[in-house]
DNA sequence: ATTAATTAGTTTAATATTGAATTAATTATA
DNA sequence: TATAATTAATTCAATATTAAACTAATTAAT
């Protein structure tokens, strides 16, 4: 009772590890959306925008694997920036079972100078770290998010 | 239209390190995680019982601040470990304002052999990386997490 | 001592998220 | 061609999450 795990070298490297990880990433990306609330955007709608923005008109079921949520979840996304009038669906000719999601006017209007803002916070946030040690860590996030099954 | 992010040499270095250090939280810790439904439990609820399992006996608040949720969300976290008999709650009779939240012995069976199981998972997640990198990112990813403001 | 401020926890309302079932369109197969 | 399988998107039910308002208990301040 009321002691800490007590494991091998191996499991407390790990753990260590994996919990600084998943801190970082959690501290770091809520500074970094900390924004988001002065346009009214949530994290999911965010991703939507800039992914549009900068990859042009998407499937649904494309952006879902983008910003890694449901099917289900993304239609909601979509709905409600589709009734702020930020997107605009458009059937697929070629093939009807999908829609095509693309920024309206206003919706490139809104995110693109927003997003210059957004890049600064991040810069302002991994400039913690020196340019070799934002390569190296890039590196090894890439190494260990890899899918290995 | 479609065209990807252009930015500064500096920007595309933090804007690549930000996604992946992102990414890969994301995806380690959902594979570390996929065996949760096996015991019907969410994330909060294991960080909850996990707590209690290590460091004994804790009030609501520190929940909380441990697990990184809002108070509550806590309520209802123990409110459904409290109605599976995993946990129960004591009042602080030093200060009747808090409640002890404590794993029964129900609870303790439950989570004792399967945190084991758990932390054998994060090994094999952690093992893609050598026991250098795995100290690297933990420094790293220390150094970038650690608020400024 | 009485009042004000603080603190822990709960409740409520709004939104987000998922997974499963469903609908509609397309492609494969027999 | 008719049927089966697949695919994209939607709907639904259940649960999670937060922020804000609220209750109850404690502490501080005058």
């Amino acid at each position: 009772m009321g002691t800490k795990y007590q494991g091998t070298k191996e499991e407390i490297r790990a753990l260590n590890a994996f919990i600084k990880l998943v801190r970082a990433a959690d501290s770091v990306s809520s500074r970094v959306e900390a924004h988001l609330d002065s346009l009214h955007l949530t994290v999911s709608q965010f991703g939507v925008m800039e992914s549009l923005l900068h990859l042009g008109p998407m499937h649904q079921k494309d952006l879902g694997r983008k910003i890694l949520k449901s099917s289900g979840n993304i239609t909601m996304v979509v709905d409600n920036l589709e009734k702020r009038g930020l997107v605009e669906r458009v059937k697929d000719e070629q093939d009807r079972r999908h829609y095509f999601v693309r920024l309206t006017a206003k919706g490139k209007n809104l995110i693109k100078p927003f997003f210059s803002r957004h890049v600064a916070r991040i810069v302002s946030e991994m400039s913690a770290l020196t340019r070799a040690e934002q390569e190296e860590l890039g590196r090894l996030c890439k190494k260990v998010g890899l899918k290995t099954d």
